[in-house]
DNA sequence: CGAAACGTTGATATCCTTCAACATGAGTGG
DNA sequence: CCACTCATGTTGAAGGATATCAACGTTTCG
């Protein structure tokens, strides 16, 4: 099924730049595909050369690295709008994968078209630049929650960081938003072991600040859990631009 | 006192790409300024509006974020030829700082100039955009470490990652190179205490890994320091290209 | 129905932090 | 030149946060 780039819903949801009738037709000129896969597929495996770049356009996804002994570190999560493989594409190998987190649908930008369009159209590479550094300081993020937070204090980061993503996409409804991570995802993201995760989200939630129930997230107090995670006062950008 | 584009000890270091004479013209023609700045100053504060760009020319440099209650995470380190705020500078405020570790000189790209540029060059936005990609590859192998290695391999790995950024730049003889990070810079880099971060120092040196003189290591074990770090197989590539 | 994935809970072990004290060296003013 | 301070590095002891181990419960799905 080819969705075209004139009909995309997320270009109409209104978080996106206006882009010109005629860069939207470049951009669909050189889409090549719209893809499906389901929850759990590799989109990008470590070591791919010469991967493709893609819009997430339906679902969510992870970005993640291996230690050669097993361990594994979830680097970012990835909503509809994010762009995926941008910085395994400059590169000659992938140096970390990503993978399906839910069902998935991907538009296919392949990489040497877009370098060629970024010729005829320099504010596109703009953009794609404003989406890469944007990824990046979703990274920078989770790093200093790693590094510097409590247990408590990263789940509720983490927590209040994708609900937040959520919302501006349209995606929560009464602080009620669909939440696909498993525990153990949670635990590969924050740096944190199986068990003691478990125990951190328990607590959380018996200090009354979320519900879960099959699959989605409900913050039932989100003022408190902002103040409990340490957060920012300054938010990365959230309106990504393609 | 201006250094010209022409006599660039880093362009000429065969480290970087060749650009044609056209494109080093136009380089050059934006530069606006070359600084000088000691060590401990702040070239981007968190929260600046509109921070130009600049190209690390000489001395080494950490980005960091803060929390709230002064809890303090460095996210990178950068070494000559980086790119110092190329992301702060796609956002309306820096999301982080950056911190001269030693002196350094910065050649400085205003960045309404620099974007002005990718108009008439877009192959340069491809090259400003791979090392974004470089220095986002970096943050996530420092968040791999956080998250899932133990602090032995921690130190290791971080010292062993910056032996090879240095090797490659040429700042390395025999084994030995000039490392100016204190025990608290590694602890904040590496998510560390003070002293868990001491105490790991001087385990590895006890094991023979490496010796500290005044401001400079050599590493006596490079391959055995790079199995303790769990080291990945694959790397960063390391050839800057501006 | 059975198996596999996911979640929960208690007990124990350990890595890492915190606290406290002291050592060393560089810089500064008296 | 000495006393002083400040930044940095070192070391031991004690406590706490998190990991590991083990067992069991629950859900999903073929």
């Amino acid at each position: 099924m080819q969705v075209s780039c004139h009909e995309c819903k997320l270009r109409a949801s209104n978080l996106f730049k206006r882009v010109t009738a005629e860069e939207l037709a470049s951009i669909q000129q050189i889409k090549s595909e719209h893809l499906k896969m389901p929850a759990g597929a590799e989109i990008i495996r470590i070591g791919d050369e010469a991967p493709e770049i893609y819009t997430l356009y339906a679902g969510w996804a992870f970005r993640y690295k291996m230690l050669p002994d097993g361990r594994r570190q979830i680097l970012a999560f990835m909503l509809p709008g994010d762009l995926l493989g941008l910085q395994a594409a400059m590169f000659d190998a992938a140096l970390f994968g990503i993978e399906a987190l839910t069902d998935v649908q991907l538009c296919v930008l392949p990489r040497k078209k877009l370098w060629t369009l970024f010729d005829k159209m320099p504010g596109l590479a703009f953009d794609v630049a404003w989406l890469g550094a944007r990824s990046e300081s979703f990274v920078d993020e989770n790093l200093t929650s790693v590094g510097r937070r409590t247990a408590a204090e990263r789940v509720a980061a983490l927590i209040v960081t994708l609900y937040k993503r959520a919302k501006v996409l349209d995606m929560v409804e009464n602080d009620m938003f669909a939440f696909p991570l498993t525990q153990q995802h949670i635990a590969d993201a924050l740096g944190l072991s199986l068990v003691h995760t478990n125990k951190t989200l328990a607590r959380l939630k018996r200090m009354g600040m979320f519900k879960q129930h099959n699959g989605s997230m409900t913050l039932t107090n989100p003022r408190v859990l902002e103040r409990v995670a340490q957060h920012f006062d300054d938010e990365v950008p959230m309106r990504p631009l393609i």
